[in-house]
DNA sequence: AGTAACTTACAATACAGTTAGTAAGTAACT
DNA sequence: AGTTACTTACTAACTGTATTGTAAGTTACT
């Protein structure tokens, strides 16, 4: 008794115009984060009034999230086509990603400043982004997995640490690059930092640096 | 004729009250961020109105700056007394306060969402940041220097690339860890980040990835 | 004919900052 | 010690603006 609504087939071209809000929203969130991009502004850039981003997408809260699921799937179909990177495919992937964004300094900042804002109270990008940290790291471990068996090393331990690390790396060194984009090489840093924790992950050894009693609290 | 206006002492509570107006601001941007954080609600924990805080601060702008310098400061003091760390201690203190981090998530989050937050446009605590992940880059770069100097290894861009790495896997694992607590060991995380780095720089070795033409746009 | 895709107009709220006023302090002079 | 002159540290009230969401109407597609 809730379908029994006439659904007509919406027109051709709205498929498009929900897609230019998409990234017109993306590009605002990006550069003023979500708070403080107002609606009007996103409206504007596509030629309507913020009444009408709101006729499609209901809500400021939903535009965001399916702006998120939005560049996702874009992502995706990057990867289409290709088979399913696994092992050192998987980490060489992520260096060419890191290549890639500094060519597209607005998306990199949209995720960057959302994902940290997500971490704030009932932000409704929240549960995006624990999932997609959460899917992430489980992707890398099992690149991990596959390496290490040829390898002949199994730490679990290390190998989530190492997947959690190389994540962080890359948004950590994002942050720095957006803020001096002249101080940071964000590619070349990026690879230096996936190649050194895949190597030791592979290729374990001693540590240079006593830590030992740094665990006690002092 | 512009400074000749008569300049009175403040009242012996003033220093107190403005550090109060200073810890609740942080805890109100850090669970909400900059912008969404209103300063009723921090006039409101120090019983005054929003009025008062601004009478104090000036403004909003200048609050959030203040508060970010209050932080640093606080920081310094931790390490006054103890000789400033040179070489490895430096990467043991990282290492000894991403333990204390653990303990203390209203401030980690407060740097996690500023710092991301002061990419966008004209955010008031963007050269802030900058100049704070300057100096820090700068400090692990030295203390690399001494250590190289031990090790007779001598390689700039690595020394570079490694000290922007420890930076950007704190506070990309400080992300992670604050979405989700329960599937991220931070202080554990961290120390295997920060040692590995550090060995990779003091005794380099092979890549066990072959990046090669990766680096070429395909 | 009915609905999708809007617009205009409006309601409701949230906020930063300003102004005017007050009580209580400090500092100088007597 | 007391008075005068001025300032600090506020509050209450208001202004202005920004901003999300909604309701009602219009046009054009299906």
């Amino acid at each position: 008794m809730s379908s029994n609504r006439r659904r007509l087939a919406p027109r051709p071209e709205t498929a498009a115009r929900r897609e230019e809000i998409l990234k017109a929203s993306l590009e605002i969130f990006g550069s003023k984060g979500f708070n403080k991009g107002p609606l009007a502004e996103i409206a504007e850039q596509v030629g309507m009034t913020h009444a009408g981003v709101l006729h499609h997408f209901g809500s400021k809260d939903k535009l965001l999230v399916e702006v998120l699921r939005y560049r996702d799937s874009a992502d995706l179909q990057d990867l289409e086509g290709q088979h399913i990177p696994d092992g050192a495919d998987l980490f060489r992937h992520l260096v060419r990603t890191a290549f890639d964004n500094e060519q597209r300094p607005g998306i990199v900042q949209a995720y960057a400043v959302l994902s940290a804002e997500s971490v704030t109270d009932k932000h409704p990008g929240h549960e995006y982004f624990v999932e997609r940290y959460a899917t992430l790291r489980v992707q890398l471990a099992d690149a991990f997995h596959i390496m290490c068996e040829e390898h002949g090393v199994t730490d679990q331990t290390t190998v989530d640490h190492a997947a959690a690390s190389i994540l962080a790396v890359m948004d950590g060194l994002q942050v720095q690059w957006l803020l001096q984009p002249d101080s940071i090489e964000l590619a070349e840093t990026s690879a230096f930092a996936i190649e050194t924790l895949v190597t030791a992950v592979l290729d374990p050894r001693p540590s240079a640096l006593a830590i030992h009693d740094v665990t006690e609290q002092s």
